[in-house]
DNA sequence: CGCGCGGTGGTATAATATAACAATCGTCAC
DNA sequence: GTGACGATTGTTATATTATACCACCGCGCG
């Protein structure tokens, strides 16, 4: 079972990111695979770029790097690849920063809780059974059914906490 | 004790609106002035501006009812308004729809959670304090110290999903 | 072959938001 | 009063994010 690491923590300096990388585009191949879907050149690229670190990226921050690769991207290809990989369920989109991350639970369907570091800009992406539920419960009792939800919580991570002194 | 309409909950089509707004205008006064903020014509007729129904307005929807008051609104001066009100917690800004709401419970410091109706576009604004004690205690598990939320949840409001057979 | 369909390339433009600087207004000390 | 100063607004320009639209390609299929 190939999987991206859990990252249900803030990823230590010292963790094997390669192996992130990794497991996220195996991963991708596979959901693909499964499904159906095509996994062409850009898309796996562009997830591949999303996965260069544990923080969220624009659009157009992905323009230029696909840019550099030598293609000449133009915006509506790398949304294209975003859109698709959106669905698929391998990144996620923050709404509050106009930005994309890869998901880190790529092997179920939901909707994650996401920790955004204002700091050093990583990402976490929990998963409480707990909040859902309680949102679930509170939503039905004013008669609304949730079909999607975002939730970003900004703040320090461990690490930039303890540095502010 | 000026404040207006709870509105935790979608309003009825016969609820007196007039009130709303006018609720909202008359609390937005006493905030300021025990604030020492100023309270200017501009931001004032925002705020009646997005007050005019429960659903978000963008930014360039604020822009054109300005400009159709007569005064030759640019940009800048309806962001400059709605950063204001947004800072004076009087307004929320929604992140999945680049909107603006006016805030339910502007008299107390908060972050709510957003119901917004995907069919009929009204939001309402919950606060569940399980929800918010959920996610700071899951955040801190983690090592993370909350500063900002944002939660909102999309679907069918009660009315919607009723008339939906 | 002829057709349809999903993917891509490319141009243009829409929609949202901010930078930078000038002009004006309010208030307060003098 | 009036000059000084900060806060607010006016104005122009531009940045940033996202989509509409059409042409072309490659491939499976009747
Ligand atoms: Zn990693
Ligand atoms: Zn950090
Ligand atoms: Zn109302
Ligand atoms: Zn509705």
């Amino acid at each position: 079972m190939t999987s991206p690491r859990p990252a249900d923590t803030f990823p230590t300096p010292e963790h094997d990111h390669a192996e992130c990388i990794d497991a996220a585009l195996t991963h991708a191949e596979d959901t693909c695979r499964r499904l159906g879907l095509r996994f062409t050149p850009i898309r796996r690229r562009v997830l591949e770029l999303i996965w260069q670190n544990h923080e969220p990226v624009g659009a157009y921050d992905l323009l230029d790097q696909l840019s550099r690769d030598g293609r000449r991207a133009m915006p509506p290809t790398v949304y294209r690849a975003l859109e698709f990989l959106v669905a698929a369920g391998l990144v996620h989109r923050l709404a509050t920063l106009n930005a994309f991350v890869g998901c880190a639970h790529p092997d179920h369907a939901h909707q994650g809780q996401f920790l955004i570091c204002r700091n050093c800009r990583r990402v976490v992406e929990m998963e409480s059974p707990k909040v859902g539920r309680s949102l679930k419960r509170e939503a039905e009792a004013l008669g609304f059914s949730i079909e999607e939800q975002s939730i970003e919580l900004t703040g320090l991570c461990p690490d930039c906490s303890s540095e502010a002194h």
